[in-house]
Order: structure tokens, then sequence, then C-alpha cells
DNA sequence: CCATCTTTGTGCACACGTTCACAAAGGCAT
DNA sequence: ATGCCTTTGTGAACGTGTGCACAAAGATGG
């Protein structure tokens, strides 16, 4: 009904910027890497380096969180690792679900990377019955009807939806009328949620989608007949006279002008 | 001072604002459904609301790319489908290929999302000799050493890599190589490529990491916060005297951890 | 103890992104 | 036609994120 607003003022005086928290697991990342090889101190230069990022912005980053570095030597490599991790709460467990059991959700519930850090892997739902009871992963999965029970004896907040697009709002609302608040979606549709529960998508056709323009932009525009066009001719314009605040219009086609990438 | 610096502003030129790139597939997937419902037209106000955003972002988003709605009617749903598909490139084919036919490359070589917008798995690529031939979606696995050649044969431009992270750096290396520029990767690495290739990453624990710190923080707002619960007790504070390791010195990527599991 | 060198932490300026608010543009009824 | 009503398109204000550049802090060596 209400549409989900994820708008939260948050950020007060102590809070950390949304995309500096978007980083703290990259630099984790790598400073695990530089843990395993016993490596006690690192610069910020060189932790940049490692995770791709600008050493002033790493820095910066860093400064939300406190002082912990030191000066002309650099970051005791466990100690930020501790208190990377505390501050994105991987000090504690994170039991997770996933609900739909296809192709993707197995592969996530097969997937390594969630029981390395803190998240464990709870329950594997799906509404298909002939899939109750047989293991992915080593977890037999459980029937959709249990889905709020789950939840609950488990403590479960956090909920990751594979399945199709068409059953992905009814699953998110039943998790969260159960007490799911963070919900990771890699179903195509957009969620509506209640104020207070998080949502963030990964949506590889969107992805590829982002990739193809940059794409068209570097081959360059003129020869439009490199592959094949396949597509229909442009749809017809509105009724009225179609306005363009662009000058050069030469046709239905080739009126994006070239742009010179980086 | 007087540096000089000959930054042109150049902002006013053709280039579409890279966060409205980002949101023009969610745009489009909204009026491919109103399309299939034969809906003709559709106002900034219910597509935005369709879309999960802010009406006015979307029309400034539109705004980017020419004035093609009706004042007091809204936007045709067939003319804005065709001009969104034509800027993000989905007027033509895109071949892409697979590397990395484990769990997750088997899940994304049978995700329908791919073939529905524009782009085409050209091949499934795998170092594992023995899953070659192999039919993964009915297409079967070819093996590595022929990765180059698949490349140019198709005149594939964009690669997804869902390897282990050891082995995603010189997947890419190769990818780059045969020509590939744009590249989605899915495997927890930091991936460097040359100029003029985009890579887009994709990195479910990175994704649960940040809902774990949202997650802490609504769990720290009730319970007056503080959250000193925490199981490992902190680590040492930055030591006083540390010397530098000087011997190990690795050049300046230290890459390669190897710390995925399959 | 002092000089020097390294590296952090941050003030500042700039670029980018979001939202508001409203004039202009067009449809529609009379 | 004319006037009203709806909705777009956009200028401007505001907020967020990024990168430079440098002073302060601490280590190191004499």
């Amino acid at each position: 009904m209400a549409t989900g607003r994820t708008h939260r003022p948050a950020t007060r005086s102590r809070g950390i910027p949304e995309a500096t928290v978007a980083r703290l697991p990259l630099y984790l990342r790598a400073l695990t890497a530089l843990s395993e090889r016993s490596v006690p101190t690192v610069s910020s230069e060189e932790l940049a380096a490692a995770a791709g990022v600008n050493s002033a912005k790493l820095r910066k980053d860093f400064s939300y969180l406190g002082s912990y570095g030191t000066r002309g030597v650099g970051y005791d490599v466990e100690y930020l690792v501790y208190q990377i991790s505390r501050e994105l709460g991987l000090t504690q467990d994170w039991p997770v679900v996933i609900v739909g059991i296809g192709n993707l959700g197995a592969a996530l519930a097969n997937y390594g990377g969630f029981a390395s850090r803190g998240f464990r892997v709870a329950a594997l739902i799906d509404a298909d019955p002939s899939m109750t009871g047989k293991p992915v992963a080593g977890i037999p999965v459980q029937h959709t009807d249990d889905l709020e029970t789950i939840i609950e004896e488990n403590g479960v907040s956090i909920g990751v939806i594979a399945t199709p697009a068409g059953a992905a709002q009814q699953v998110c609302d039943r998790l969260v009328a159960a007490g799911v608040t963070s919900i990771l979606n890699f179903a195509p549709t957009v969620l509506s949620v209640p104020d207070g529960v998080d949502v963030r998508k990964v949506d590889l056709s969107i992805e590829l989608q982002i990739l193809a323009f940059h794409e068209q932009r570097k081959a360059g525009e003129e020869t439009t007949g490199d592959g094949t066009v396949d597509t229909a001719p442009p749809a017809a314009p509105p009724a009225a006279t179609v306005r363009r605040t662009d000058g050069t219009d030469s046709g239905p086609d080739g009126d994006v002008p070239a742009v010179m990438p980086a």
C-alpha cells in the first residue's frame, strides 16, 4: 500500500557517511589478507592501493571511525581489522535465511563468502513442496509455510530473496511481518517496505545494461551497422510535435553526438 | 598558485550523469511492464512510483535524454521504451562470455535475465578440463585455453567473471588482452584494468556487511547504544615501536591472496 | 635533546547528485 | 477561442562525496 520510503534522516553527528560504510568491507578484506600474511602495519597508501581507492579517501574514511593510526608509521593491521569488524557489526553472529532455492538460491547457499564473516545460513526456504527436505549445501530446504516460525525461532533479522520476480514482494511482506528488518533482494523487482527496513538490491541485468551503455559510448556512435540492428524502427513520437532541445536533428537515428570518452 | 590548471567545465556536453545511467534500466523495466499491459501513456508520478524513485528525479533524468514527454499528459510508453533502449545500447546484440562455471557461473548461465534484453551468452568458459564439453544451460562449456579465440571469433566485448578470487585477475588480464572492454566481476577481488576498460563489481559479502552495519545501528538505537556486549576482546592498541619488515616488499601490487573457496 | 623524516588527520574547495518549486506547455471543456 | 487544469522541464538551493594540500604528531637517528 504505502510506498516504501527508505528515506531516513539518520547520519547524525555520530553517523558514518553511507559511502564510507560501503567501502569498509573493502578495506576489511584487504586488511584480512594482510593479517593472514602476518603484516604488522600498513600505510594508508599501501592499503588504499590494495583496496583500489584513493589514499586520501581512505584516511578520511578511517577518520570517521576514530584516530586509529600512528603518524609516521601507519595503521596496526590487527587492531584495524577489529575496529572495522566491530563497526560493521561483524563481531556478532547474523543468522540469515535464503528464500527461493532455484539456481541462484542454491548458488548463494553454496557460496563460501557467507560463512566467512559472521553470517550463518540459518535456513533455506522454498515454495516448491518437492524441494522440502532436500538438502542443499548440507542444509535441508524447508517449506514456505514455516517461514514465520523459522524467522522467529532463529532470531533472523536478515533475509535474502532469490525468488522469481512475481513472488518477491509477497515473500518480502512475510519476512518483514515476521521481524526481518534487512533484505538483500536478487529478484528483478522494486520492493516496497515500511520505514525502518533496509533493502539492498543486486540485479545482474541492470549491471549489464550499465556496461552496455558505456560500451556503446566507447564504440563510437557513427557506425550503427556494426552489429545487427534487429530492433523495430523507432516508435511513433507522441501525437503532438516532437520538440528537441538539440538543433542538430538529422533523422530518427544518429542524433547522439560523439563524446570523447575520458 | 597560478598553476593555471585547465579544468574545462565540459559538464554541459551530451554526457549523461552516471547516477542517471544507473537508473535508466530501472525505468526501462517499469516501462516494459506497462507496455505489456498495453498502457499507452504514463505520468512521471506513476512511473516514479513503479520504479521506486522520486518523480522530480525521474523527470530530471529524462531531461538528459531529451524532451520526450507531453505536458499535461505524460510520457508515451512505447516511445520511451525505445528511446531508453537506444540510449542504453540495447537495440543491438551484446555477446557475453561467462568465465568460471561453478555454482554461481552456472546460475548466471541459467538466469533468464540475460537473454531478455539484448544480451546473449556467447560462451561458457572454465579452467577445469573435466567440465569441457559438458552442457550448462544448453551451452557446452569450453576450456580456458580457447578464451582468446572465443572472444575474437564472437566479437565479445563484455565478460563476466565468476571464478574464485585467486584466478580473477589473471582471467581479467586475458579477457582485456583479447579485446574485452567491459567486465562484470563476481569474484571478491579488486581488479586492476587499463584505462578504457569498465569494471562493475557484484559482491554478496559486501552487501551483507553493509546490511549488518545498519542492522546493528537499529539494534543499538533501542538499547541505549554503546553496544559493548560483543564477543572478541579488543585487539591490542597500536603498539609503539613497530619496525617495518622491509624484506617482504612485493612491489606496488600485493595481490594474489587466494582465499576464496569454490 | 634536537633535527629530520614519514605519515596521519583534516580544512577547504570543488564536483556531483537530489529535491524543491514554479513557469511554460499542452490538452480539454465550454 | 478562451480559460482552466494537468503535467512536464528546469533553474536554483541544498546536501553529499571527493581530492588536494598541508600542519600536526610521532618515530628515528645523531
